[in-house]
DNA sequence: CGTCTTTGATGAAACGTTTCAAATAGTGAG
DNA sequence: CTCACTATTTGAAACGTTTCATCAAAGACG
């Protein structure tokens, strides 16, 4: 039964009620103060009206916003998915609600999202920048609001999250020399993008520490399933005593077009070619030939940059900022292992 | 040369500018008031002192939000990071920011967001709810907040966008028919989710339609890629004669899982085991053997949704609320294609 | 040289909370 | 019956904007 027009305010409760503003208040915030009957009177006025507190005006007085946002390259890459989840739970656990922004990779929403976000001084930002090294991610953190980069490489003006590329780089080609392999092709491009030349870089550091083997980059021009199959196609072109017995592919998009290319072109996996792929999304396991990947601890990577968040959020003066980096995993399946009972394919 | 404590407001600006408070607020809001002289004086101001606009208050004293939030049931799922983007699209063009919420299927967790998002004034709500029949729903909507539901049926109070899942069924069965099959499976469960069963609906439809074939229904208890596998083995398990000839599973996970149990098990696709999977999901087509699936129109649901929330926030009064429903497609691969005749690639 | 306009700048009143000092009502002791 | 407390309730200030009615200054015009 609502008589006001607009969305009722406090004052209306209070007149609805016949107690004063300050008493609807601290019904809503310390209870505890209010006996028990004109507690009960100002919940029910506030239920008959279908008061909801505006927290604009709530934040304005003075509480902060319990509000930390997420802002993602690219809220549709399970990377940033899982990363979310581990940010979500930190985040929880705070007692605070987590906003996803997505950029889209767009460095102009990026913006727009970081004003936005400023404007409604969120607790802190969490975010992958569409380009690592934008000023005005500083000038934000520089101006109060807690800021922690993931995935992405920082300076000491800030937190940062990220894996260890190099490290993954080593262990897939480590684990493929392992096994025996000698001519190893890369996967990936363009190398512009950092973490694929981390990742050439630790493939190269495992080739020269093992003194064996040797290494050709096939560059893609992107990380998709279709440069995937453009790869296998070259691979299978090659004379089988040039071919590379192995694939190293800078992720499991690239990894799982190449098995497609292969299973096609009625070329064994891992027999004919070993294939190791770079994320362990979830489908790499549910490929014909499961995928051997190096998996990277996202949920770990999201929760820890939370933590460091809202670290610094609790006492921006005496924080320090850190830059963690967690080891990736190596994760054998089928594709690398020689030998094994699974039979690969008869596909028209 | 920040001299004050905390966060510059205006009226920093204004004394910094040796201007007044009022002349400030024209600077951003109606820059062609104020003489180019004081303006460059109240910019030059803004920047040095580092100013950021308090969106509470401005929001506060009159303006709307200019924001809205996409409360999503799993962030993780590609269906819905499909449709954010379509919401995303829509809302950049009426230039309104994009929030998105995860739920994670959470009941409590929604509710929080929705509590909080309507605390925050938003412009609207976007939903996909954990329970479609959740009264807090239609309470928010009817305290004056414009809601949609996505992906769910909804009654006459609410807006809603859904696609059509008895006809994607019929699509699916009717293809399989079409292509000579007889006894066919259907692959998902548990059957008290909405769309599984009228996916079901769907599919005897055709059956009955068409006067021919038989439907065998294996109920799954979840709709993933371990459950498709274990499918695979039942179905591999049935002595030839009795073995149906093509699978129509309830998503493309379960397609997924079932195709690598035919592989794994020597069985061939399509020619032993025809599949169609639901959804086509990204990595559909990157399937050892592409899979055919029944698409839904995913981006246009979600810039649909935004369109008509925006509708409604636009004009509260005059809104009538819609349940539009769209068409899926069926995608033909080569999971169903039997020898090279067939050509088609997308059937309406 | 007054009077009108135009242009720019000002000051104060909201917006809906929270907070806190002060007022009021109860209560048990003396 | 009064006092000293304690338990409740109140009223007003403050938070940082936007808006709007005024005001002041400066030309334009007769």
């Amino acid at each position: 039964m609502v008589t006001g027009s607009g969305t009722p305010s406090m004052k209306d409760v209070a007149a609805h009620a016949r107690v004063s503003l300050g008493t609807v208040s601290n019904v809503l915030n310390r209870p505890e103060l209010v006996s028990e009957r004109t507690r009960k009177r100002v919940l029910a006025a506030i239920a008959e009206l279908g008061f909801v507190r505006n927290e604009s005006a709530r934040q304005l007085r003075g509480g902060g916003s319990r509000t930390l946002a997420y802002v993602v390259l690219d809220a549709a890459n399970p990377f940033f998915t899982d990363v979310a989840r581990g940010v979500q739970d930190a985040a929880d656990a705070a007692g605070l609600a987590l906003f996803l922004c997505n950029s889209g990779e767009d460095q102009e929403r990026q913006a727009a999202y970081l004003d936005l976000l400023e404007q409604q001084r969120v607790e802190g930002v969490l975010i992958t920048p569409v380009d690592a090294a934008d000023p005005r991610i500083t000038a934000l953190a520089r101006r109060g609001t807690p800021v922690v980069i993931v995935d992405r490489a920082a300076g000491p003006e800030h937190c940062s999250v990220t894996v260890d590329d190099q490290l993954g780089g080593d262990l897939a080609v480590t684990h493929l020399l392992d096994s025996g392999h000698r001519r190893i092709a890369f996967v990936g491009g363009p190398r512009s993008i950092g973490q694929v030349g981390d990742r050439i870089t630790g493939a190269e550091r495992a080739i020269e520490r093992a003194g064996a083997g040797e290494l050709t980059v096939l560059e893609t021009a992107r990380l998709d399933v279709a440069q995937g199959r453009r790869a296998g196609e070259r691979i299978a072109g090659l004379p089988a005593a040039h071919r590379p017995t192995a694939a190293f592919c800078a992720n499991d998009l690239l990894a799982l077009g190449l098995l497609q290319q292969m299973v096609r072109l009625g070329l064994r996996v891992p027999e004919d070619v070993a294939i190791v792929g770079y994320d362990d999304i979830e489908f790499a396991e549910a490929a014909a030939v499961p995928l051997t990947s190096v998996a990277q601890p996202r949920h770990r990577l999201g929760r820890t940059a939370a933590e460091l968040l809202l670290a610094e959020a609790r006492s921006p003066e005496s924080h320090e900022h850190q830059q963690v980096m967690f080891a990736p995993e190596l994760v054998v399946r089928a594709s690398t292992r020689m030998g094994s009972a699974v039979r690969s394919t008869t596909v028209a």
